[in-house]
Order: structure tokens, then sequence, then C-alpha cells
RNA sequence: GGUGGAAUGGCCGAGUGGUCAAUGGCAACAGACUGUAAAUCUGUCGGCGAGAGCCUACCAUGGUUCAAAUCCAUGUUCCACCA
């Protein structure tokens, strides 16, 4: 199938320069794609992952990628959709954010795979050489402040003298159409992918292009993903949700997937799994038949944390949910070998504690709760249990022989909150 | 540059000398019901404490007072109008 069907139907495609002439290329040719990924964080987070999956399904269907790490343009800042002039990065902060991004990109994309093996560039290679002159000359030239100032956050900054924008992120449009540039002459790149905020960036680039070469090049956005109730994908009440298992854990991940709503669990499989969409379709319409089983939300978490963590950490991560959701779990039965995975996957807490201990100081003490007020609240609530025994009684003492394998703890509170402790001797 | 005004808990926003750990809303958390949903209902929502209570908090620093989020002074930041 052609790749810009593939993009169309997974939902990838949202705006394109030139719809009927891309197909055309797409159709005819192999055709070399790039998105760029500015490094404000050692970490992408899912919502970076939709223009990366769009790149890794072009690959697939024969085209290749190039991931971009803006080691130039993070220097200068993006103004898209933002509000406010934001503080620069120094050149070692961003040296350091890019070497975590860079593995992660690698996740996505098939480095090793003959003609159309992806590349991963650093623009600061390119950026940095040229001058002030050479981009007063050879590139503003090229673009007219009257249309500039014309563009949407432009205008929302200048009308408001309170938030302003500096001449240097004024000019960041320009870092970005040069790059394509240097991308279309060195390496053939005929399409530029990103966000919807990106849209202007991507116009401003192919514009650049053609005036400059006659060269005809395109750019595509993907939509910007809300849920079906409305809120910005990809964040928790934790802030964002990240690929980094130091940030988030990979059982938090797990559980951010799993946990998505049945409206929104369609969607979610085409956009950030690379399962055939028969095979999914088959599967939406189960999970229609039976929602209660999650198999959708379950298939989707599995997916995605294995293409994140490796298929390795996934499969743990899902046993361990499943152990610890299981309603009729019993505890003491749980042997010392999945007492290591559990720990290895929740959050753990290791101490010293005299037995027999109060329950408050063992939940709090741990970390579970943040103050010793907040966990017994918590237990009045009677949302506390441990070792799936509900705690009623804030005063309780555990003894020594109430430990797991001879030294964990589990404390559950709420449903969904789980920390182990392990007891030191 | 001139003149007014504002700064309160995660956010919005009441309070204008004691009854204020501070009304209300949102968010969040917990419980019931469920599917680790949605919707709904109930409860909680600074720290320590079994409790009485104690401590820390209303931009900052000083001051007035038996008593200050509330009054005064200085500073900082923001907002509005005028130039």
């Amino acid at each position: 199938m052609n790749a810009f069907e593939i993009l169309k139907q997974r939902g990838y495609f949202e705006w394109c320069t030139s719809e009927e002439r891309l197909a055309q290329v797409m159709n005819d040719e192999m055709i070399t794609a790039y998105v760029g990924f500015d490094p404000t964080a050692d970490s992408l987070h899912v919502g970076h992952l939709i223009p990366l999956m769009a790149l890794g399904w072009l690959q697939k269907s024969g085209h290749r990628p190039i991931a971009l790490a803006g080691g130039g343009t993070g220097l200068i800042g993006d103004p898209s959709g933002k509000s406010k002039e934001r503080n620069l990065l120094t050149i070692e902060a961003m040296q350091h954010n890019i070497e975590g991004v860079k593995n992660q990109l690698k996740k996505f994309l098939n480095f090793d795979c003959g003609e159309n093996s992806a590349l991963l560039l650093n623009n600061y290679d390119w950026l940095s050489k040229f001058t002030f002159l050479d981009v007063l000359r050879d590139i503003g030239k090229f673009f007219s402040v009257n249309n500039l100032i014309a563009r949407e956050y432009i205008k929302s900054r200048l009308e408001d003298p309170e938030k302003g924008i500096s001449y240097t992120e004024f000019s960041y449009v320009l870092l970005q159409a040069m790059d394509f540039k240097y991308l279309h002459e060195n390496y053939n790149c005929k399409l530029q992918m990103g966000g919807n905020d990106q849209q202007g960036n991507l116009l401003a680039g192919s514009d650049y292009i053609r005036r400059t070469t006659g060269d005809e090049v395109f750019g595509l956005t993907q939509p910007l993903l809300l849920t079906s109730s409305g809120t910005k994908f990809g964040k928790t009440e934790a802030g964002a949700v990240w690929l980094d298992p130091e940030k988030t854990s990979p059982y938090k991940f797990y559980q951010f997937w799993f946990n998505t709503e049945d409206k929104d669990v369609e969607k979610l499989l085409k956009l950030y799994t690379f399962m055939p969409l028969d095979e999914i379709a088959a599967l939406v319409n189960e999970h229609n038949n039976a929602p209660e089983k999650r198999l959708a939300q379950k298939k989707l978490a599995l997916e995605v944390t294995k293409t994140v963590h490796g298929q390795e950490t996934a499969e743990s991560v899902e046993n361990v949910s499943a152990i610890l959701f299981n309603p009729n779990i019993d505890f003491s039965s749980v042997n010392e070998k999945t007492c290591e995975i559990l720990k290895s996957e929740v959050p753990y807490f290791e101490g010293a504690f005299d037995f027999p201990a109060g329950v408050i100081n063992l939940i709090s003490a741990s970390g579970a709760c943040e103050s010793n007020g907040e966990a017994k609240r918590a237990i009045r609530q009677g949302g506390v249990s441990i070792n799936g025994k509900k705690i009623t009684d804030e005063h309780e003492n555990l003894n020594q022989d109430s430990l797991i394998c001879g030294k964990y703890l589990f404390i559950r509170i709420g449903r969904k909150k789980f920390n182990m402790v392990g007891i030191k001797k």
C-alpha cells in the first residue's frame, strides 16, 4: 500500500502542503523524510512519539527516515506554541539532553536495513558553521518580515508587550528552514513532518527551498492528540509520561497505557503500535464485546512498553500488573522470585524497622504516603491494605511473622497505588 | 517617567484587628458502585500528636498591639490608567 495511505489511515495525517503530489511522489520513488526533535529535556515523552511513529511507518513502507536531533535549534528555542520568551539552554545542558534523546530515537527506527536505513543527525553540525553574515545575506533575504509577523503565535506575542519576543526567537524559523534545505541538498530529503504546531515552520522551509532551488518538497503535520475527555494526551497529574525509565518507571508507563479510555484505545493502537490495521480491527471488535476485559488496553500497553523498554521488561511489567491487580491475590503464597520481580517494578523502599512496627510509621517512612497525617487519613478512609489485608486500625502493629518471604511488605493505598517495603535486618 | 491598584494554600478566589489552618469553586486523594472504565453519590484535602493541643503558614523584612492575613514603614514583583 502507498505509504501516504498508511499515514492517513492510521491517523498521522492532519495537514500537508500538497496532498496529491506527495501521494504521487511517495508512490513513484523512495523518498527521504525527516522529523526534528528539540532537546529541551534529556528524554522524550509520549507526545513526541506520534511523529516518530510516522517516521517508523514510512520506513516500513520503504522510505528513508531521518531523525534530527536539534542540537543547534535547541540553543535558540522554537517560539511556536509558546506564550512566553524562554530561557536559553547552555551548550552543556543541551549536549547532555541530546545524548538522552538520541538513544530513545534509536528504538523506533531501523539503522541497518540497506538503502533505507534510518539516519540520526544533529543540526548543530551544520548550523554552527554558518556565520551571521551568511544568514543575513543568503537566507534572510528570502524571508519577508511582513509575512513572519502575520503568523499567529508571533502576532499574539507582538500584541501583548508583556510577553514580547526576542530577535533570537523571532529568527528561529530561519534555522529550521536551513535544516530542511541542508537535508534536501545533502540527503535529497523531500518531506518534513511534525506536530500541528509546526505547520508554520514546515511551510516556511518548503517555501524557502522552492524559491531558492525550484525543487518540490513537502510538509506534513500530525494532529494534536486530545483524550476523549478533552485533555491533552500524554499528561498525568504527575506531569508528562517520559520514555526515560528513571523519570517514568516502566511499570507506571505500562499503567498509563493500560488506563486509557475505551473511546481512545482504537485511535491509540493505530498511532502508537505497529500492529496491522486488520488485527487492530479484530481486537477492537473483541474488546467491544467484552470491554470489562480491557483486552485492547492490555495489548496497547504491552506493545508500546515493548518498543520503548524492550520485550523482557514489558513482559515483566505486565506480569507484575497481573499479580497486583488480581483481586484474589494471596500474598502469603508469593515466592521469593516473584518478590524480586515485583520489587524492581513497583516503588520500593528498604529500611530497618523494629518489630512489632506501627503501620503508620511503615507507610509514611517507606514513602507510600507523604506524611503520617496522610497515612492516617488513608486508613480512616479504608484505603489501605498491607499484604492484602485491610488495615482498619491506625494503631495496629505488625509482627515479624507477617512479612512475606521473611522480609517484604506489600502496601496498597487506594486501588492503584502499590508500594513495597523490604526490611533490613 | 507620573498616578493609582494588587500580592492568600496545587490553581482560581473570599476574608480587611481577635470566633482564621483561613468561606467557596476547580484540581487532587479515598470510599461506595464498576471493568485498574465513564457517570453519580459520600468523605478528605499544612505538619506533628491517641487526644487535648502544639508548630509552621496569607510576597519579604522590620514595626504598632495583650492580639495582625488584616494596621504602619521599607523593599521586591505584577497589574491598570496617563505620558
